[in-house]
Parts: structure tokens; C-alpha cells; sequence
DNA sequence: TGCGTGCTTGACACTGGTCTCACTCTCTGC
DNA sequence: GCAGAGAGTGAGACCAGTGTCAAGCACGCA
């Protein structure tokens, strides 16, 4: 390995002149172009490369963030990663990613080794259940500013980034509506997950808006559970129920889009086609739905973006941090866009 | 900070003793129960972290290994990443994830970061075109441990991990012959793609092993991208033609996943239902193969263990380094399984 | 008494950068 | 002739650990 050492050697000046020279430094204006071109030379004749632990020693900065997700296989998080990835891109940070795979002891053990590793920053993808007062704990004290997607904690400890449900349910149910479907089924989310209750306020509004009357008997809800695969399976049981208790509907408008799939496959079973004998609408926009056939209308929520927002929340934070100013939490709350495919028709 | 000095001075030792009690090294066995309970109690107390920083400097090794993905967003993805992530937390190593967008100089600035960073192995996930010699030259050098998953390059330098495509493309054929399918449309590979021609390899000994004869009037080849969506479009397109033209065909088999949704796409817009009218077989088994309906019978990749696999051949590589044994480059190929599910049938 | 042996601990060098401080020049202005 | 400013460079402290080496001490044995 060569050091910074060898490169004073080689080129003939003392280290603190190399380095000066190779960080350009604010004591570079005053060396000579021939002294910096000497070293520079002489650097990369040897191929040297600075260590990194040694700077990030000096300097107490990793440049890295910790991206901790709660569930990988879960299609949702995909493009999240690639506007995290994207955005700390640009800012010449690296992210360490962590999948906690729903477990409590894989969270606090790769939280401690964030820790150890000395992240600046980190970003949370808690699209599923399971959060608790511990990460609270455990990160208030680190002082490591963090950005939570898809999971609002009050207060100004942590940021966070979310999907405006409300909103979401108000335009998934006035696209239905405006196609003329009166009979509608609604498959709601769990209970306990945060986004179920301003999802389903922004139905009841829309509908209520619209003089609709929503039919309880057509109102059924998805079990709680931490695998985001149950949502497919639950939409189907459900939907099959649905069907079997011939409640006569001709939209579901399902919670998110792998309850959708599951409706469609229910459907599909019972003979009922999509979208001719029964529209469906999902919520999230996965990249599934645009694949499937047919495609499937859906509320989509600009997960990129959403990403992206979250790292610029949190950078901002670092650059907080290092100039010593007290930033509060931002709490952003995007709106996502009624996506129109062919899962839905009018009646 | 908490030092360890300041253990040091809290429990009354040295901080010498405080290293050898708290890492548990060797000469740990001649110190007191008494000594050790007073260090573990001071460090308890102070809430003492060992910086990361100091330590690498000095152990010279990161416990980080570098993953490059070439496209994040093509679904592929995620599985193989889910593998990657749960071996390496099973050897508490850290991923540091890259995605280089299929770009030159995104891969170029992200090996520079990675190499900064001292990672000690590396994994490539190369699923989607592009890859280069300058990959070899900057790496070789590097001697990291590498291990590239769905690219294979001869030679002791970098080992690989692939599936067998050519037994992949035999039971696929198998599959639909099986089921009575004679009139097969056969939706190859782009011809720079090193899966294509093994695939495709496979498909011709399964017809020759049953006395098929493939009717050339029914290839069509996806032409050459780096977007992993492009297959779906470009098997929508193939698939329209191919009716356009009025072939009589009873089955597809497509190259990947991505080009069977196209073809059922472009299936359903000419009022030819899947698997009634035809059957359609994909190859990788992605997420939504099993949540689209008709679920899409395919030829799965282990994506899982093959992400598995290729860090084991990595954390080897790096004790290999340690030890400074030489070890030579492995090369795995994974044999592929079929799923059957709904969008074949027999006639 | 002298000498080894095993336990217990600490001083200090070392990892590879960064940065403060200080030193040497040269040049300008009075 | 001398103070003062600024250009150009280097010595050495420092970051926070690890690990070598050696010392001190108690004990047993010759």
C-alpha cells in the first residue's frame, strides 16, 4: 500500500505539502504550480490512493448512510432504493443497506453496527408494520439525523416522509365513481398499519362528496401480518367471500396493489373478468401492475421521489450537524397521482 | 466520544488491558475475573463504542463488501439481493450497494468509491448487458475477491455464478411438449446477451430429443437494449407481429418473464386468452410472475441462493487473502426449476 | 540465595492521514 | 536599516485503537 509518505518521498516535499496539494486546501494558493505538479506526478506514478480510515479518523466523517428497509422483497421498496441510491449519488455519500426482514433482533443488532460504522445519516423504509419506541431510544440519543418513508412519528427527533393517503383514497374512489360505478367494494387495510385510517377518510369524503352511499356489507378489512405477500392471499380470500356471499359490487377498490392482484385472481376464478364483468383499483403502483394484463389501475405514490426526499432531508440534516445549527424535523407528505390503466371501465 | 482511554481512566487500568478484556484477545486468559467485570462495568457505564475508524486503520480490514448492480428497478433484482444481504449479515459484513445504472462512467466513479473504501470482497450482480474489459484490468489489480452473479468470464481471475440456461430452455420445451404443444413460437434472447444462446441451445436438443421440428418462422429475436423494460415492450411488439403475419402457433416460449407479459399482452389485444388460446412459459421467475393472473408458468432462477452463493465464494475469497492462500476463481452454474402455474396448459 | 515460570499489567510504537504552528525567505514601505 | 506582510514548506501533535515487548511480582525449586 503506498502512503502519503512515500508520495512526500518520491516527489520531494514533506507530507503536509502532498496532502495540502492532493485535498487542494485552502493553503494550496499559495504553492507553486511546479511544486503541485511535482506532487500530483508523483502520486500517480505511484498509484496512490488515500486511506480512508485514517481521513475518516481525522476527520470524523464516514461520507456513508445507513438505509435500513424493513422488507426487501417487498416490490414496493424497490424504486424507494433507487431514488435513495440516486440522490446520495450526487452527493458522493454511499449508502449501507440493511434489510431487517421484519425481525426485532436483526434491527437492533444492524442498527448497533450503523452505529459502529459511524453513519451520518440514515433513512428508514418502514413500508410495514413493526416500528417502535426502542428505534426512538436508541436513535434520539445517537443524534444521527433520520428520515423515515412511509412512517410519520410526531415530534422533531425524525423526519419523515409520507404518501398523502388521504388524498390517495379521495381520487381512487372519484375515478370509480366517475365511471359510474355506484356498487363498490372496499377492501381496507389492517387496523394497525398507520396508512389504512386517512386512506379510508379520503373514500368516505370522496364519497360523501359525491352523494355516494358506501354498503358496510361491501366493507371488508385485511388481516394484520408482517409479510407482504399475505395482502395478495388476503384480497383473494376476501374477495372470494365476497363473491360467495354474492354481495353484488361492480368495483373493488383494494387497499394496495397486491391486494388488487389477489381480487383479480379471486375474480378470475369465479369466472368474472377485469375489467369487463368488475373494475379494479389498486394503490401504490408496483412495478407488477404495469406488466400484468390487464394492466392495472392504480394511485400511484412517487416512490422515487419519495426516496430522493428522504436523503435530501437527511443530508441537510448532516450539513446541519456540521455547522453546529439546530434543524427541526420536516415532515413531507407527497401526493400521489391517479394512475389510469385498464384494470377499470366505465359501467 | 466515549475512548477508550477514558474507559481506561474510569476502571483503573490501562487502556492496553481495556483492549485485550473487551475484544477478548488471546492474552485475555491471564486477566482476573475481578479486572474484566471492572472494565466490562466502566465501558457499560460510559457507553463505550470502539471507533470503527481506528480500528480498520489499524486491522487494515473493513468488514464491508461492495455490491454492483447494473439495474436496480429490473426485477430481477431484489431476490438476488435479499441473498446477498442475509449472507453477509450471517457473517456480519456489511454491503455497501451500488447501482450503476448501466452507465460507463457510474460504474467507473462507483469501483474508484468502492476501492476508497477499502472493501474487502465484491459482488457484481452483471444481469443486463454491458461489461468490460476495464472492469478486469482495474480489478484484477485490486486483488478483491470478486464474484460476478449472471456473467460469466473464463479464467482464475473473478468467479461467477450463473444458472444453466441450457437446461433451463430443455424443460421449458419439455414443458410444452409435454402438454401437447407442436406449434411453439420461440421468442429468443438479443444475440449479445451471453444467456441467449445456452437458452436457446437447450431448446433445440429438448426438440431434437423428442423428434420436434421448429418451424424458423416462429423465432423472432428481442433486439438489443440495456433497459430491463424494453423486453416486455419488445415481446409485445415480436408477439403482434407474429399474429399479424396470421402464424399458427399454440404456445410461447418466451425468453425471460418480462417478454411473456409483453406477448400476453399483445395476446389479450388480439382476444386470445391465456392459457385457452395459448400457452405462454417465461424464464427467471420474478415477483409478479405469481401475482399476475393467470399466474405465468416459468423456468425459475434461484435467484436466492445464487446471490447466497456468490458471497460465499467471496467470504472465502477473503479468508483465502488473510491466510494468504491462493485461491483459484470458482465457477458455479445453478440448475434452474420449472413452476407450473396457469398460463400453460395441455391442448 | 538464585533462577526460572506463570500471571498481571502498562509504556509505547504504529496505522495513515490532517492540520496547527512555526520557521525561512523575499519583498515592500518608511 | 528595519519592521511587517506574505509566500512556501516542514516538524510534529493528534485522531482512537491494537499489539509488542518488557517489567513487576509471587511462587516453586535447586
Amino acid at each position: 500500500m503506498v502512503t502519503i509518505r512515500d508520495v512526500a518521498k518520491e516527489s520531494g516535499f514533506s507530507s503536509t505539502t502532498v496532502s495540502i496539494v492532493l485535498n487542494d486546501a485552502p493553503l494550496a494558493r499559495y504553492i507553486p504550480p511546479v511544486t503541485k505538479k511535482r506532487i500530483e506526478r508523483a502520486a500517480e506514478k505511484l498509484g496512490y490512493r488515500p486511506n480512508q480510515f485514517a481521513r475518516s479518523l481525522r476527520s470524523k466523517r464516514s461520507h456513508t448512510v445507513g438505509v435500513m428497509v424493513f422488507d426487501m422483497t417487498d416490490p414496493y421498496c424497490t424504486l424507494v432504493l433507487r431514488g435513495i441510491e440516486n440522490t446520495l449519488y450526487q452527493a458522493s455519500y454511499l449508502p449501507i443497506l440493511t434489510d431487517v426482514h421484519n425481525e426485532r433482533s436483526r434491527f437492533e443488532r444492524y442498527l448497533e453496527m450503523l452505529l459502529d460504522r459511524r453513519i451520518e445519516g440514515l433513512v428508514v423504509l418502514a413500508n410495514w408494520l413493526f416500528l417502535d419506541i426502542n428505534l426512538l431510544a436508541d436513535l434520539e440519543k445517537s443524534s444521527i439525523p433520520t428520515a423515515l418513508i412511509d412512517c410519520e412519528i410526531k415530534g422533531d427527533s425524525m423526519s419523515s416522509v409520507i404518501v398523502d393517503n388521504e388524498i390517495g383514497g379521495y381520487i381512487a374512489l372519484e375515478h370509480l365513481h366517475a365511471l359510474g360505478h355506484r356498487k363498490i367494494a372496499f377492501i381496507r387495510g389492517p387496523k394497525t398499519l398507520a396508512d389504512s385510517s386517512p386512506r379510508w377518510r379520503g373514500i368516505r369524503n370522496s364519497a360523501k362528496a359525491r352523494g355516494l352511499e358506501i354498503d358496510s356489507r361491501l366493507i371488508v378489512d385485511l388481516p394484520e401480518s408482517r409479510d407482504p405477500l399475505s395482502s395478495f392471499e388476503a384480497g383473494k380470500a376476501l374477495t372470494e367471500s365476497l363473491i360467495k356471499q354474492k354481495r353484488q359490487f361492480t368495483a373493488i377498490l383494494a387497499f394496495d396493489d397486491m391486494t388488487a392482484f389477489g381480487a383479480i385472481r379471486a375474480l378470475a376464478k369465479a369466472g368474472l373478468r377485469v375489467p369487463e364483468h368488475c373494475s379494479v383499483i389498486g394503490f401504490d403502483d408496483v412495478a407488477a401492475s404495469a406488466l400484468c394484463t390487464p394492466p392495472l389501475t392504480t394511485v400511484r405514490q412517487p416512490m422515487e421521489a419519495m426516496g430522493a426526499s428522504a436523503v435530501e432531508i437527511v443530508l441537510e440534516g448532516i450539513n446541519s450537524v456540521l455547522e453546529k445549527r439546530e434543524v427541526a424535523a420536516h415532515h413531507r407528505k407527497v401526493a400521489p397521482d391517479l394512475v389510469v390503466r385498464e384494470s377499470t371501465r366505465s359501467l
